[in-house]
This record gives structure tokens, C-alpha cells and sequence, in this order.
DNA sequence: AGCACGCCGACT
DNA sequence: GTCGGCGTGCTC
């Protein structure tokens, strides 16, 4: 039998599927989907068993060297999902493998040095740092600078060198104490045991009592205050046994959820879960867009299909942005569905995802809340796929694989039969204009729960604040506003939209930024370290005291602008508590929900802080929003940048009186006149997306056009430059003449990692020949050649950097 | 991606 | 003559 595996080398030449025996000790046993140690070369690597064969066109075939799974970790649905993703978002076939499961699955490689001859034979330095088993770390060897002598140890035979897959369990254990003779026997132990033996008798007793007799080592210390000699000294007597337990890590440990039952939904939200259910019923896939205003109740549609769907013991898939940020949903979840869900998110450690996964692989959970990557949840029998906040762009990842989970989310709802559901108040224009063309079944729920009026929201024109003389960050209307709370004892949200997330340093003489050496960026301040960082590529630097290029001692720090608002806050309401949540204060893990839980106990009457407060902060007693400079990013250069404003005003102002208290929205900003930003004033969703069409029509964008976006980087300008245009003119000529090609042009970022970067943009509406062609261009460009360029190609990009 | 193989310049 | 630089091609 022959197994035809993907090999875990991201690389053109290897991105198809090599074939080995299957040594008969495996026959029966190794599965598709399953990973395996094979060798490649002269090394030892992971692989993906994708299929089986009888015979291979190759002759000198290798065999299968090790199994490292009893169960597939990819079933057959995520094997043909990987062969699609792959094609669909023009990336290997590995990475998409390797996308679908948790990263601490993914194998880490060792090189090691064996010893081959005695002792005696090598020379003393070696011989002092090989192990007991006379092995030696590769990695080790580089530390100790040994690697000239182990190689010179190797030509001569004394050694050899090993690939090894590091098989790193990942599998938190605890240790387990049980009673090594039957209960008659211990409890006589007990008896007959000297009275200076008092610690092991408790030992006894307690296990005595324990279920199964036995115990984990760290209950029994605690609960008995013996010492770890005293069970050391009952194991070696043989009174005990030991042995490990496999555990999981529970990040919500220490964390109890009310239960909570399903609500009596309004008329207009039966009437959008009504097709909804019908469709899980039916085995339909259809897409629904399900468009409500903001505390419309969508959770609660959810939450009902998903009952619905569990009691058919079907399983579903729920997105959410970025669940760190709402712990309130997690409580939502685990409130009403208790111990069936699963959380993955990008705050869980490596550990914490690989549990969570394990849990949903092993069939113990049957709903999964979390990020984008969750939609590759191994479930088997999905009833439903539901992404929340469907415009959010953190659904669209932005390196290989390239993919937007609501692609994803529809293609695995097609191969399973369940609806998926796409939610949100203010959805994507694509969505939105294919819910419109009939594509995806459109559900509204135009009014909140309880019939709470939207929140009255006040649009304040900045420049005539500067004009009446008024040159802090706060009009006088959100001020007087500010301090009605204050005198209430209500709760603000004050939101600065700040442009990047960053904190820079800047000369206030020249207007110097400190620029990356390798990549054309500024560099970001680090507070802790105290350090100039580049993101892109982790250069560092010392922070400068004068200014590098006019020598002035004007240089400053400019931070995220929060401290700024938190300083001009302290001097304009000095007896205002306030809550600060940027990048400097939310650093740790956990510290979000420790700041935001703070703020709903009411430890503080003012919460301010960038974009990550926009989302699922639903406090009853925040009364006011203050949005501090609505249009910073309404000039950022992206076609989305409107829309991006309108969805950000409009889940901000959604953060006020979403309970019995009515709530009040005051929006600075400096061009009240732009429709995003009046339009967010009446929160009017169609006549927004309405005006942003007519733009997207003129400017040939989406969802008119697909976009495809073609990244070309070299260390050489010359180089990067002729092969742009090489590929440009390329495309113009393959390309039928309804396509638009704009480039090449240089990235935004002109430079990363002393790369430069060019890129061409595609725009289309229908072009069948489009994605060989790319795939061919993938093909001649980004050969294993030295001097080549590398090329990224990424099919309806979201950022166009 | 690694790694070996092989072809050219600068040294004992 | 050989050591070692990097460009080229292979890995079942």
C-alpha cells in the first residue's frame, strides 16, 4: 500500500503530495488526514496522508517512518476544504492544511547528534557535553561553538547527525496518587502503621475516602498538608501508586456562568429566525444576512438556532470579531449552553487553543465561539455558521492563507447543508449588495428590544469650537453633557479614533520621525522597555534624546493620544474617575477584561480609549458616547474609509442606553458635512449604503468590481520595478478589456525588511482566466531561484498595503 | 524550506 | 593543486 502525503515544506516545488510505502506494521492503521514522519531528503518531516494508492509512478520509494495521530485531526471534509482553500486563495496546500489546526500541532524540528563509537574515543570537550544517551542538540552545539569539531566528528564516522520531528505533547498532565493495595489492606496499613508515621496515615485516610481512591498529588498536599517527601516515601514503600492524568486547561476557571434561558423573542425577531430554522430543517444552505440595529437583539437569534440546532445534534460554528474584547458573549454562551462550548480566541496561550480544539475533535462540545480561525472547527455535522459582525475586517486574514472566513463559512455551510448567518448593523457593502441581488436572503430587525429609541445623537462642528476660541479636545456641548453624568452618576464612553495604534516619536522643530533602517515605517515607542521598535520587522534602537537630523532637544513623544485626553479630562473634571484603555494599559493578557469589568462595576464614570472599546461593551448605565475626532480616519487612502466611519460611529453610538436608560451621542468632528458622518447621526443604514455605492460604481470598487492585489518585493529597486512591469504589461495583455490593472505602483509601505515593494491592482467583474494566469505568474516568478522576486498575491485583499 | 552538488576565485 | 563561496536543482 502506498500513501500519497503533503509534506510540511510551504514551497512551490513541494507543494504536491509525494508518495511512500506503508510499512505493513501501519497498514490499517494510518488513515487519511492523519500526520506522519516521513523522510525527505536527508531529513525527517511532518506530513498530511491525503490519499492512498497501490502503486506510484516513483520507483525508489521511502517508507512512513512514524504515525503521530490514532485519530485523523483533519476529517475528510477539511481534507477536500484544504484542496479548495488552497486554489481559491492561491497558497499551499500545507498552509492550508496547517491553518486548520491549532498551531501547537504544529511540528518543530530538531537536529541531533549521535554518538556512535565509546566514550573513549572522542575527545574530552565533546564528551562533556554530550547527554546519558550520548546525544548532543544541534542547537546546543551552535551555543557551546562545538559545531566545527562535532562535524569534523561526523566525517569521520564518530558521530552522525539525526532529523527528528519533536513530538512535543502538548497535553497538560497532572500527577495522580492511588492507593497501591485494596482498601481491606490500606485501611489495616493504617493500623499497623508506627505513630511516627502520622503524615502517611492521613495520606491513607484521605484516599481512603476519595473517589476511585485516588488523587491528584497537588489535592492531596493541600488537603492533608503532607510534604512531597511523605508521598516520595509511601511510593518507594509501594503503599502508593502514581501515575498522570491528562487535563485540560480551563481558561474560564474560577469563572461560574448563570444559566440562562432562551427569551420571548419580539414579532420581528420570529419573524427573522423563522426562515432561518426552517432552513436548518431543510438541510438548506442558504446565506442570510440578518441586518438589525444595534441592540436589536441579534444574540438572541443565535442563541435560539443554535438551540435548534443541538437538538437535532447538529453542531455550529459562531464568529465573533475578537472574543477577548466581550467576555460578555462568552458569558452569553456558556450561560445557556454550559459545558457544550468551546472558546478559541486569540488570547487563549498555545496550550489553552490546542485544548479547546481537542475538545471540539473528541466530539465533547458541540457549539465553538471564537475568532476567525474557529471556522475551521473539525465538527462533522454542522447545523449552522454564524459570524457576527460580519463587516469587521478581522475575518480576512492577511497572510497565507488569505482567506475571509465568510468565504470559508459559506463553502463549508454548502458541503454540510446549514444555513450560515451573517450579522451585523452595519453590513459590508459586498454583503449588503448581495443580500440585495437576491444571493443572500436578507432579515431585518429594524427596531431595539423593549422599543428603546435609538440615542439621540448631536453632531458638533469642531472648526467653529476653534472660531468661539474653544481650543481643547472637548466642545463645550460634550463637556456640559459630560458633567450631567458625572452629577447623575451615570457612565460615559469617551472613543478617540486615532489614526494607527501606535505611539511614535516625532521632532517638534524639523518634524523628524524616527524611520525603521530597514522598512519604511516610523518606529514605535515601547513605554516598558523604553526602546524604539519597528513592527515589521524587529529592529530596535535606543529613543533619542535630540533630534537626529536638527539636533533640537524638541522631540517628543507622541502617544496613542489617550494620555493626552486623560490629562486634559483630569484639569477640565478633576473628580471624574477614569478608565484609559489603549496599548500601553492592555499589554498583559486578561487586563482588558479586568479594566472593562472594573468600568461595568461601576469603578469609574469614564472609560475612554481607541477602537477597541467600539465593540460588545453593553453596560446599562453608560448614558453618554463621545466620539472625540469622528473623521481621522475618513483620509486614510482606502476606498473603505467611509464606510469604515459610518460602521465605527454607528456600533460606537450603539454603545449608549442600551437598557431602560435613554442614551446620548455626541460626535466631534471637523467635516460634519460628509455623509458618512451625517448619516451616522440618524443611523441610516440604506441611505448610506445607497451614496457609498454610487461612489464605489464611479470609482470601479466593490462590490461593482473583485479586486486582486499583486505584491512584488526585492532587495533590488531596478529588479522589483522591471518585473512589476513585466507582470503589468503581462496582465494587460492576457486580461480581457473589462478589466482594470492599476500599477505597478509602489506599496504603501515602500520598504520591509530592506525589500522593496511594488504591487499591481486588478479590478474585474468576470474573468474566467483570471486565476491560472495568477497561478502562472506564482509559477515563473516564484521560482527557488537565487535572485528572484518574491511575489504575494492576495484575491480580494482588505488592505491594500 | 533545507541540503547537496558542482562550478569558479583566492589561498597554503 | 584545494578550500570555500554561492547558484541550481531535488526531495517520494
Amino acid at each position: 500500500m502506498i500513501a500519497s502525503v503533503i509534506v510540511d515544506v510551504p514551497a512551490k516545488q513541494t507543494d504536491r503530495p509525494f508518495d511512500y510505502k506503508v510499512p505493513l506494521r501501519f497498514q490499517g492503521i494510518i488513515k487519511t488526514g492523519m500526520r506522519v514522519v516521513v523522510p525527505f531528503g536527508p531529513r525527517k518531516i511532518q506530513g498530511f496522508v491525503v490519499d492512498f494508492q497501490q502503486e506510484s509512478s516513483f520507483d525508489k520509494l521511502k517508507e512512513i517512518e512514524e504515525v503521530l495521530d490514532i485519530v485523523p485531526v483533519l476529517n475528510s471534509e477539511l481534507l477536500s476544504l484544504s484542496q479548495w482553500l488552497s486554489e481559491e486563495t492561491l497558497c499551499f496546500r500545507i498552509s492550508a492544511m496547517q491553518v486548520m489546526l491549532p498551531a501547537a500541532m504544529k511540528a518543530k524540528y530538531e537536529k541531533i547528534f549521535h554518538s556512535l563509537v565509546s566514550p573513549e574515543e572522542l575527545p574530552q570537550t565533546v564528551l562533556s557535553s554530550l547527554n546519558r544517551e550520548g546525544c548532543l542538540s544541534w542547537q546546543d552545539a551552535v551555543g557551546k561553538g562545538m559545531l566545527k569539531i562535532l562535524q569534523q566528528l561526523v566525517t569521520d564516522g564518530k558521530m552522525d547527525l539525526r532529523y527528528q520531528v519533536k513530538n512535543k505533547t502538548n497535553l497538560k498532565k497532572i500527577r495522580i496518587i492511588t492507593l497501591a493495595k485494596s482498601e481491606e489492606e490500606s485501611r489495616n496499613l493504617v493500623e499497623t502503621l508506627s505513630l511516627a508515621a502520622e503524615k502517611q496515615k492521613k495520606v491513607l485516610n484521605y484516599l481512603l475516602i476519595s473517589p476511585e481512591n485516588k488523587r491528584s498529588v497537588q489535592e492531596t498536599k493541600l488537603e492533608t498538608t503532607v510534604s512531597d517527601s511523605t508521598i516520595k516515601t509511601m511510593l518507594k514503600k509501594g503503599y502508593l501508586t502514581e501515575s498522570y492524568e491528562e487535563i485540560y486547561r480551563d481558561p474560564f476557571e474560577h469563572r461560574s456562568f448563570a444559566r440562562s434561558v432562551s427569551f420571548q423573542l419580539t414579532d420581528q425577531q420570529r419573524a427573522a429566525i423563522e426562515p432561518v430554522l426552517k432552513a436548518v430543517d431543510q438541510y438548506d444552505h442558504t446565506t442570510f444576512l440578518l441586518h438589525g440595529v444595534t441592540g436589536s437583539g441579534k444574540t438572541e437569534i443565535y442563541l435560539q438556532t443554535i438551540e435548534k440546532v443541538l437538538s437535532q445534534n447538529r453542531q455550529a460554528i459562531m464568529l465573533v470579531p475578537e472574543i477577548s474584547l466581550t467576555p460578555q458573549m462568552v458569558e452569553r454562551f456558556k450561560g445557556r449552553f454550559g459545558e457544550q462550548v468551546a472558546v478559541m480566541h486569540s488570547g487563549l496561550s498555545v496550550g489553552e487553543k490546542y485544548d479547546e480544539w481537542r475538545k471540539i475533535h473528541r466530539k465533547e462540545v458541540n457549539v465553538v465561539v471564537g475568532a476567525r480561525s474557529a471556522v475551521f472547527a473539525p465538527f462533522e455535522k454542522l447545523g449552522v455558521l454564524i459570524i457576527d459582525e460580519e463587516h469587521e475586517s478581522s475575518y480576512k486574514q492577511e497572510d497565507a492563507p488569505r482567506y475571509h472566513a465568510r468565504d470559508v463559512a459559506i463553502e463549508r455551510a454548502k458541503r454540510h447543508g446549514c444555513p450560515v448567518i451573517l450579522g451585523s448593523a452595519t453590513p459590508s457593502l459586498e454583503s449588503f449588495a448581495r443580500a440585495q441581488k437576491g444571493n443572500y436572503q436578507l432579515l431585518t430587525l429594524s427596531k431595539r428590544m423593549n422599543n428603546q429609541p435609538m440615542p439621540q445623537v448631536t453632531i458638533i462642528d469642531m472648526r467653529e469650537e476653534l472660531r468661539d476660541g474653544n481650543r481643547s479636545m472637548f466642545s463645550r456641548e460634550l463637556l456640559a453633557q459630560l458633567q450631567e453624568r458625572l452629577d447623575k452618576n451615570e457612565q460615559t464612553v469617551l472613543f478617540l479614533n486615532r489614526r494607527g495604534h501606535s505611539s511614535f516619536i516625532m521632532c517638534r522643530d524639523c518634524g523628524y520621525v524616527m524611520q525603521c533602517p530597514h522598512c519604511e515605517v516610523s518606529m514605535t515607542y515601547h513605554r516598558n522597555a523604553e526602546k524604539m521598535k519597528c513592527h515589521y520587522c524587529g529592529e530596535e534602537a535606543q529613543v533619542p534624546s535630540t533630534c537626529p537630523e536638527c539636533q533640537s532637544e524638541h522631540i517628543r513623544y507622541f502617544g496613542t493620544g489617550t494620555q493626552k485626553v486623560e490629562e486634559e479630562l483630569t484639569k477640565l473634571v478633576p473628580q471624574a474617575r477614569v478608565i484609559r484603555m489603549d496599548v500601553d494599559t492592555t499589554t498583559r493578557k486578561g487586563s482588558h477584561e479586568k479594566l472593562l469589568s472594573a468600568f461595568g462595576e461601576g469603578q469609574a464614570d469614564i472609560l475612554l480609549g481607541t477602537q477597541m472599546i467600539a465593540k460588545g461593551l453593553d453596560f446599562p448605565n453608560i448614558t453618554l458616547v463621545g466620539v472625540l475626532s469622528a473623521d481621522t480616519m475618513l483620509h486614510l487612502p482606502d476606498f473603505r474609509s467611509a464606510e469604515k466611519t459610518f460602521q465605527l460611529l454607528t456600533q460606537v453610538s450603539g454603545r449608549a442606553g442600551r437598557h431602560d436608560k435613554e442614551g446620548e451621542v455626541v460626535i466631534q468632528t471637523y467635516t460634519p458635512e460628509h455623509f458618512s458622518i451625517d448619516l451616522a447621526k440618524t443611523q441610516n443604514f440604506e441611505l448610506f449604503y445607497n451614496q457609498e455605492m454610487a461612489m464605489r460604481k464611479i470609482g470601479q470598487y466593490p462590490p461593482f468590481y473583485f479586486m486582486a492585489l499583486i505584491n512584488i518585493s526585492h532587495e533590488n529597486v531596478l529588479k522589483v520595478v522591471s518585473v512589476s512591469e513585466e507582470i503589468s504589461s503581462l496582465l494587460k495583455q492576457k486580461l480581457s478589456s473589462q478589466a482594470v490593472i492599476l500599477g505597478p505602483v509602489a506599496s504603501p509601505i515602500a520598504r520591509i525588511q530592506n525589500r522593496y515593494r511594488y504591487q499591481c491592482l486588478i479590478k474585474y467583474k468576470k474573468e474566467e482566466g483570471l486565476k491560472p494566469l495568477l497561478k502562472a505568474i506564482l509559477n515563473d516568478y516564484q521560482s527557488a531561484k537565487k535572485d528572484s522576486v518574491m511575489i504575494h498575491i492576495d484575491v480580494q485583499p482588505y488592505i491594500m498595503m
